[in-house]
DNA sequence: AGGTGCTTTTGATCTGCATCAAAACCTCGC
DNA sequence: GCGAGGTTTTGATGCAGATCAAAAGCACCT
């Protein structure tokens, strides 16, 4: 069994290619433009879009993108970088809903109430689009395929949000880890990245708010794993071995 | 204690007024225009939207609006009656993602696959708007407000989605089933109806779906608050008597 | 290099909800 | 009015995951 060390292959976990510095952004040169907004666009479109995301802005590990409460103007597509979006409790519980990754896209809870509702936290020194959200509505009366494509992104997040309701519905403390391994392999596989191995950038604690679990269950749910031989763990670094006994863990409650 | 019969209150807990026969849709008729999609927008642009919105579709209690895996053509305003929407796990597995009532949209799930991905199941005799979806997409390219007022709609349904995925992963299950009636109670006012007292339309089980629970555990927190005084129940009639306690239950977690 | 604070692991025990079971109740068709 | 099927309530017991506790590992600072 492929337990052999990584050596040659970090490479490519925490760096995300092709870091560019200046501040002008351009979906055109984006190498994330299939993933994010732009899909779908003609040069010519992506070239309008190009002149309205006028800005980029970085965020060091730990800063906030935005908070609960700040007034809504904008949406965020991920340049680079890795996020956690939580929503707070008065009496001080909080929930993670989100962990956010290259070519996805934050804020959208803000259009609604014209606020935002829940606190974006980079999770790595990360690098986001600004686009101003009348801009973009402007520009989707003209442009039908951004329109269309907007709305496909908002309805992604809504079924994405369900599949969280059933995980924390109906899902046991392996299913739902086993569930976020999944989850992130594939995601990362579509940014070209290695579906065995990845460096997860959130702690145990945010993972299991996320789970709706403490992180003592994650932290027991991992070892089992690792005792099963379906995955190695080595604190944050994770190594998918046999994936297929994780796909079972979901296709059948029984077990 | 005030269990007395409610005889003269229950005309406006079954019964939505203004039950209109006719097939032709006219959100410029509709008392619901406020709450749906014609928020915001001039007469002129109501006219617009009435000539769009071509039809309308009666389910009986049990029928399906639609079903996971069909294909997305449509939204769906409710103009009466209720529903649920639940999806499904191949084991058999479900879960209830959402109940939903007059004025509010279903079916944008669809958009981001064009199919849907959960069923949407009528509660009750319902009546429905049919919005075919390319039709709305043109229209909001054309009316900015129409526009807006979707993306919000949208956004509320994420929102929406945050507070149960609080819901299912930090709250016991008192604190979920007192969300539940007060969230459900807010509704009911916004819809003019009495805030104290309504008909549950849905099972203890979907109940305990929708909340993470099983249907004993819904039955014995009713019973729980039904012995302390919050409220009074009888089968699928709720009574809130006292809204303070339920509301302090979801104020602090330590209780 | 050593120290401080944070994160993770692991063990022991506790508990809230699930599960199993049965009775009561409500609805509807005949 | 009676019987069948579905829903709800209530009780007894079991268990997954929470909680409490402590040690080990790791990262970052001086």
């Amino acid at each position: 069994m492929q337990i052999k060390s990584t050596s040659g292959h970090d490479v490519n976990l925490n760096v995300i290619p092709l870091n560019i510095t200046s501040l002008k952004a351009a979906c055109s040169q984006c190498n994330l433009r299939e993933l994010c907004l732009p899909f779908g666009l003609t040069e010519k479109e992506i070239a309008r879009l190009d002149r309205m995301v006028a800005s980029r802005r970085r965020l060091k590990r730990g800063q906030h993108l935005y908070r609960a409460g700040d007034p809504f103007e904008a949406i965020y597509a991920i340049k680079t970088g890795f996020f956690k979006t939580d929503v707070l409790l008065e009496d001080g519980r909080d929930q993670v809903t989100g962990f956010q990754m290259a070519g996805e896209i934050l804020g959208m809870d803000g259009i609604s109430a014209e606020a935002h509702t829940c606190n974006a936290v980079a999770l790595e020194d990360s690098e986001v689009c600004v686009i101003p959200f009348l801009q973009l509505e402007g520009l989707s009366r003209e442009i039908e395929a951004l329109q269309h494509h907007f709305h496909k992104v908002m309805s992604r997040e809504i079924v994405r949000d369900h599949g969280v309701m059933m995980l924390l519905g109906t899902m046991r403390a392996e299913e739902r880890l086993a569930a976020f391994l999944l989850n992130l392999s594939q995601r990362f596989t579509t940014r070209g990245y290695s579906p065995q191995e990845f460096h997860l950038r959130m702690t145990r604690e945010e993972i299991g708010s996320y789970l709706g679990l403490k992180l003592e269950t994650v932290s027991r749910a991992f070892s089992r794993f690792q005792e099963e031989g379906f995955i190695s763990v080595q604190q944050k670094h994770i190594r998918i071995l046999d994936i297929a006994p994780l796909k079972q863990l979901l296709a059948h409650s029984s077990a």
